[in-house]
DNA sequence: ATGGCTTTAAAATAAAGA
């Protein structure tokens, strides 16, 4: 089974770009980021005439997750994290598909910092670790997918000089990314491409992509269930260079025997 | 570069992104 993350970066510029992708590569589950649109005008025939159920959770404008999952319906767990009620950033949405808990995460970028976005952007990744220890505790097969917004070591950019002011790079930053790891979760990436060089972002100025001036930041983690199960994990890059793109690519895993 | 694009919302600019 095939597991898929995608911040599509607006699904009504994208809808042809995210049926395609769906046609071509057929993940069992995806995950999107950034939908951009509020629940109402959310393309959900689009999506089920590709084959695909569908769960998410929109807001106008920016922000907006979902699930879908091919051949079935998503079984809604949770929309939100616990801890911040005054929050209104749609950025969350878990699901049971397939056997497996899922996980759509939009975690917040934190720029400028140092800044109140950037202390939103902590609390909001001590809320996620929080959850995330809930799910451990069910002892499941469970995969927390999406765009973290954090860039785990200098080797996953291309330039620590160009990043090392942004958010997505301080230490405290990456320290709570640290923690989810710490606490037993997989980076199914890094597990499979230890040694960096693997982006999943290229910026749409300053000539990122023909440069290859990405980052990595669009990640899987898995459970024990889940880890076990690794067979591969990629980034779908090519997608990255087609016309009308996000500048995310499509990021998964690959699990045996689910 | 005090964001050089891009999307959204909405009617010309402004917010947000990373």
């Amino acid at each position: 089974m095939r597991i898929a993350t995608f911040n599509i970066n607006g699904i009504k510029a994208r809808l042809p770009r995210l049926l395609e992708w769906l046609d071509e590569t057929r993940p069992d589950i995806a995950c999107l980021q950034e939908i951009k649109t509020s629940d109402e005008t959310f393309p959900v025939k689009d999506i089920e005439d590709a084959g695909y159920g569908v769960i998410w959770h929109g807001q106008k404008g920016f922000n907006g997750v979902a699930i879908l999952a091919r051949g079935e319906s998503p079984v809604e767990i949770r929309r939100g994290l616990e801890g911040e009620p005054e929050d209104e950033h749609s950025r969350y949405l878990e699901a049971d598909v397939k056997g497996v808990r899922v996980a759509s995460i939009y975690l917040p970028n934190g720029n400028p910092q140092p800044g109140p976005k950037f202390d939103y952007k902590l609390r909001w990744m001590k809320r996620l670790r929080d959850r995330a220890a809930e799910i451990w505790a069910e002892e499941v097969p469970a995969i927390l997918a999406g765009d973290y917004n954090v860039i785990p070591r200098d080797i996953d950019t291309f330039s620590v000089k160009a990043m090392q002011d942004d958010a997505l790079m301080q230490p405290e930053s990456r320290e709570a990314y640290r923690r989810l790891l710490n606490d037993g979760w997989t980076d199914a990436i890094l597990s499979r491409h230890p040694n960096g060089g693997v982006w999943t972002f290229w910026d749409y100025q300053a000539n990122s992509w023909p440069r290859d001036a990405g980052f990595r930041i669009d990640h899987l983690l898995l459970s024990p269930a889940a880890a076990d199960r690794l067979i591969d994990a990629q980034v779908d890059k090519a997608f990255r260079g087609r016309e009308k793109a996000s500048d995310h690519a499509p990021t998964w895993v690959e699990l045996r025997g689910i």
